[in-house]
DNA sequence: GTTAGCACTCTTAGATGCCGAGTGCTAAAT
DNA sequence: ATTTAGCACTCGGCATCTAAGAGTGCTAAC
């Protein structure tokens, strides 16, 4: 157990480094107004510390730098959760009150003002595929031998897909394969598609349409097609003005993950409700060893909808990135929940 | 005029650095199996190229390194175009033999291809939107208040946009209004869509719908929204791994132009017809004072479509990549052609 | 016209030494 | 029993110096 005031020193410490980037000192620690002990006496605590694993040296005679178990008692039992500034907040405010027709442009417009307001990388996810539904499916002949399918989600989520198309299908007959589709599959999670489609759609579509069997191959190509979640990101190359990024090929590991969506969407895809705070390795990916990762998630009627993350340095604004995510994400849940109810 | 010894050594000299990234000296320009003069000719002649602007010296004692003046010379009148390897071949043929829907799926292939090719960085732009007409709008309405506009364009690029949507209008009108349009806009260049709208078929709509004004004020949304043409990227980081963009703040301002399509797809658009290179400052951008970019355009029937584009150092190995542009594009354009055959 | 020779320049890499920040320990002060 | 002052010690960072090496430019000889 620690004592108090290893406690207060621990914080100072974290803090002094999360502003200044640099490792600390007992001078520096015991000139703070709220400790009144002489540099000796911190310097012992401080070795009480790094003995127990929440300091380390970066070598003999520099100051102590936070470990990741420093940075994650930090995290869950000193930090003092920041006010938000009245800039801030209005800052969340304006991107809320856009006018916007599709949520994509919210979630857009979030990653951007995540990133601005933090000056760390932000991640954020649309609405999850396997827990969207369908609502509307519909298909457009474009050319002889090719076809558009729509389909719309419950979610507002709209996804356009080429298909090739067999050229003989008439338009009747097109009229009463979306029919029945719409009919049959309005409410089924998009990824029982496919299923829902071989076990019962296609029997159906057999009575009802002469050319069943390309018809059902069509749709199965549509369906399989997994239908990633979209990523958004926001200030990419964020990382890059923070002082321990300046290696260059540290940078291009990460900054190559954010070329791969489906990675990225593994990494930051949270199922908590609430924050959740991961710590160099407590990533378990090693180009994010020395990465913090906050995400946060907005939701639908208390239905996990979705994601947003920051990605920074271990040495994080952890008070000021929580705060701001924790309203950010707040926020999202009640425009989505407006907006929703407005187009549903 | 410079002589033939000169030119000998100037394109040594280009070839030299392009491959080493160091400055290049006289003796190992006069240990060139083609090069029969010892070194203090060489230096000579050094002396003197450098007098007429060819070649620059990092600083007194260093090689000597190509001038922008230089490379410009080099491409135009030195440069031996490589031979395609049957790798590089048979990779551009794999992507192009890939099966396909849309198009946009092979300029998203052919900048992955480049990129690897080149381990440069490659800038592909669709289809160019003002030059593209319209082929087919569709209305689907998807809830009381929204509905779903599909633009499906002569290069077969297809896009969809949500639209608010004045929910008294019925499904008869609506079919009218859809109906109308086709009609009358099919082989519309999509820039005038706005223009022919407030024109022409406004007043026709008034004809036929009740809610005219509101159905209007719909469509002008959707075609002033102006709709960018697409810009897919290979390799954003390759510019990382060259040795000239190994300082942080300048990787930075080029990595950030990279997330505004905009700007990139009015840096990169090329209307010439064949092979467009820009050498450093002739970019008439400052953060690619040092880079070269080449483009080269694919096209449907002699009509110009798209640019594909490589952006690296001035140091770049030019033979190579104009070789491989110039197949690429070349079979770009073939495969366009045969897919519209097909598909209109 | 070409080249060998040589003095000169300038970068790079190592070595050296010093400064300052910071520690750890001990012994004195509280 | 804490706390603190004092001091020796450590180590990175910085500036200075040196030697090596690569390359040039000039001159004089071939």
């Amino acid at each position: 157990m620690l004592t108090e005031r290893q406690l207060m020193i621990l914080k100072a410490i974290v803090n002094d480094y999360i502003t200044n980037a640099e490792p600390v000192g007992s001078r520096s620690v015991s000139k703070r107004e709220d400790i009144n002990y002489s540099p000796a006496t911190i310097r012992n605590e401080m070795s009480d510390l790094e003995e127990l694993g929440f300091l380390e040296k970066p070598h003999s005679s520099a100051g102590r730098i936070p470990s990741q178990k420093g940075y994650r008692y930090y995290v869950d039992h000193l930090l003092s959760p920041s006010k938000l500034s009245k800039r801030d907040m209005s800052d969340i405010q304006t991107l809320l009150t856009n006018r916007f027709n599709e949520f994509e442009q919210v979630i857009q417009q979030a990653a951007k003002v995540l990133s601005n307001l933090t000056s760390y990388t932000s991640i954020v996810l649309g609405p999850e595929v396997f827990e969207s539904t369908l609502r509307q499916i519909q298909l457009i002949p474009i050319s002889d031998n090719q076809a558009v399918v729509i389909i719309v989600t419950d979610t507002g989520h709209v996804e356009n897909q080429t298909v090739h198309f067999p050229g003989t299908l008439e338009s009747a007959e097109l009229e009463k394969v979306v029919n029945i589709l719409n009919k049959r599959l309005r409410g089924v999670p998009l990824v029982q598609l496919k299923e829902k489609l071989t076990e019962e759609i296609s029997s159906i579509l057999k009575q009802y349409i002469n050319q069943y069997e390309s018809t059902v191959e069509m749709l199965l190509e549509v369906f399989r097609t997994h239908q990633n979640e979209k990523v958004f990101y926001g200030g990419k190359t964020n990382i890059l003005s923070q002082p321990e990024f300046h290696d260059v090929e540290r940078v291009r590991n990460i900054l190559n993950i954010f070329e791969e969506d489906a990675l990225v969407s593994k990494l930051f895809r949270s199922d908590d409700h609430g924050l959740t705070i991961k710590i160099g390795e407590e990533n378990h990916f090693e180009p994010f060893a020395d990465c913090t990762i906050i995400t946060a998630t907005y939701s639908l009627d208390g239905k996990h909808m979705g994601t947003v993350g920051i990605l920074g340095p271990t040495r994080m604004e952890y008070p000021r990135v929580i705060s701001i995510m924790d309203y950010l994400s707040k926020d999202m849940t009640k425009l989505l929940t407006a907006w929703y109810q407005k187009n549903s």
